[in-house]
DNA sequence: CTGAAAGCGCTAACAG
DNA sequence: CTGTTAGCGCTTTCAG
């Protein structure tokens, strides 16, 4: 059906080397070839089979990008970043969606470089223990993360400072007069983050003099949520004023749960989410969130990779600047302890975290 | 440096005939041969190049995506049920994200077909006049449209009944007492969707015996939206008590900028978005919506697509059903007009929308 | 400037 | 069962 080469070189009667030439700006061909070799392409609707080229060039102009999701707007504004420079370098996107399952990972990569992809964008569960990145590895397919944070292996990555930030959360939380923490997390296993951050902000609340947070594991499923929020209020003791969750979306659905638990935020509870969704700002109470720069950081992981096949230097461990966006969810802990107790408080440490 | 079938072949000491039939399935090879090339394989870790598969096999196993936006949920979660389907198909998904703009809407349509995918799934502008779509017709090239609505020219697609549910979004809020309507839209030129919910709203609302709603097209910043609904009410005239949105997104913007304006939603103005994206449920108030079962949407123009290159019958128009759910965003209208006035209102009509 | 020809990696007759 | 061979559509020497 579609016309090949062969069909516009018959019919402009050169070879299919002229119009090789003219089609790609490689080589002269003589005018007047040229412009019967134009309207042939013309006629015969011809567009040049980018397969038999690439298999020509040893490269197919494509690039892979596999994520957990994309119903996350953290990983669909990463990947219109992606999308946008790879779009504008004439490559093209060959996107693949894990759900957060190690097993397809394995075969999304696998089906990548079987499709010859020039270079990986991704975002993996566990970067420290990959058997996918292992092999892009091996086979020397360029690669590079997005939000992932190796720990022990050196691997390109651009992601922001999940310790730092996780850190950062306590502090903010310390300096709020929260003295019970919690951490509400989704999968540690399905995500390298969500176990950075939560270093980082059980290591800092602990510097901050407080005892160790609350941390609840959850699926990512609202009905679960429920349950783990009402078992964690239900007890009568010293339950957590402040709740870090490991990413926005959860920490909407934990607002959520609360609510429906008659627990007021912020003034029962503070929240405090990550990655900072553009819903956030959105909702009532406006969410309080550590904000990642997703859209650029989709673009800069797109660019280095793409720097790479151009010859450029290979692309390299990149953290890029967080910051925290005060919103509504989060504020002054609740009830200050009544005034004879809060003589035996600590105000050494409390100014330490009030920095 | 990766190893071809070739290399594989000269290693278990066969022919590269034999190493297909293996790898494929197609056809038998001797027991002992077997074993030899499965070692081969391994050693070599040899990965079937897809590329020069597709150029003998003609078919790339790949099919193009391309749709307006990825950071609406909308099409996020469409593109999240054709991953589904597509991946456990064995084929592999290049996406494309137009941003809104035809230019990129024809390129990337063109190189995808540059690429031989097998067939594409598209949300484009305006399915009723689409040189991309006819050029894919042409080149019979199989596709399906999702959320497109197609007026005149019959093209395959699946969607809600658009026109039908921007009726009931008019006949609801004349049954909740509303008497002035006001719709507003995204750009209509870049959305056939909007052009069919406005049409099945203004004209519900007329035969509701109401006057014609406001509609007021916006471009898609935050900061023209704030400047139309404070210009809206501003006029101390009839103004609208009940808007309606041409999608969620720019519902959750209208409801913030009612707010910047003074306006209580749902007391003074009610809301009504359209897509039922699941941010709208964590709104305060939540938000009301036609919810259209995009990832469904997604999945089900896959299997078309995919029943279509399996020798199926070829993907037909298909309308799924929407349904309206009520969030806290729109209520009864406010202030029933004095008493003495109201018996001026007409009974009959009324009885009529609150049907 | 131009054409002939080789070959990228793979599959599928076809002949043994 | 197995190997040989002819392309799929394209780019690119290499001669002319």
């Amino acid at each position: 059906m579609a016309a090949t080469i062969k069909d516009v070189a018959r019919r402009a009667k050169v070879s299919v080397a002229s119009v090789s030439r003219l089609v790609n700006g490689t080589g002269n061909v003589r005018p007047k070839s040229a412009e019967r070799i134009r309207r042939a392409i013309e006629e015969l609707g011809f567009r040049p089979n980018a397969v038999g080229r690439s298999l020509k060039m040893a490269s197919t102009r494509a690039i892979g990008v596999v994520v957990p999701s994309i119903s996350n707007p953290v990983f669909a504004d990463a990947l219109a970043g992606i999308n946008e420079e790879i779009r504008a370098a004439g490559y093209n996107l060959m996107l693949t969606v894990t759900d957060y399952d190690a097993a397809n990972e394995a075969s999304a990569v696998g089906a990548l470089m079987g499709h010859q992809v020039d270079g990986l964008i991704l975002t993996v569960a566990d970067p420290d223990d990959c058997a996918s990145l292992d092999m892009l590895e091996r086979a020397g397919v360029p690669y590079v993360l997005v939000y992932n944070q190796p720990g022990g292996k050196s691997r390109a990555t651009i992601s922001v400072d999940n310790v730092a930030a996780g850190g950062e959360v306590a502090r903010t939380l310390a300096a709020f007069g929260h003295r019970s923490l919690g951490m509400i997390s989704g999968s540690f296993e399905a995500s390298d983050r969500a176990r950075a951050r939560q270093a980082g902000f059980v290591d800092e609340t602990v510097a901050s003099g407080l005892h160790a947070p609350v941390i609840c594991e959850v699926d990512f499923i609202d009905g679960d949520i429920e349950q783990v929020i009402a078992g964690l209020y239900r007890s009568d003791g010293k339950t957590p004023t402040a709740l870090f969750c490991s990413n926005d979306l959860l920490a909407i659905s934990v607002i959520g749960a609360l609510r429906r638990c008659n627990l007021k935020v912020p003034e029962d509870v503070s929240v405090i989410g990550f990655d900072g969704i553009s819903a956030g700002t959105h909702l009532s109470p406006t969410l309080t969130t550590v904000v990642q720069p997703s859209r650029e950081m989709g673009r800069l992981a797109a660019s280095q990779l793409l720097g790479h096949l151009n010859g450029q230097e290979a692309p390299h461990t990149t953290l890029l600047p967080h910051h925290l966006r005060l919103g509504e969810s989060a504020g002054q802990a609740p009830q200050p302890v009544p005034a004879d107790l809060q003589d035996n408080s600590q105000p050494v440490q409390k100014r330490n975290l009030a920095r």
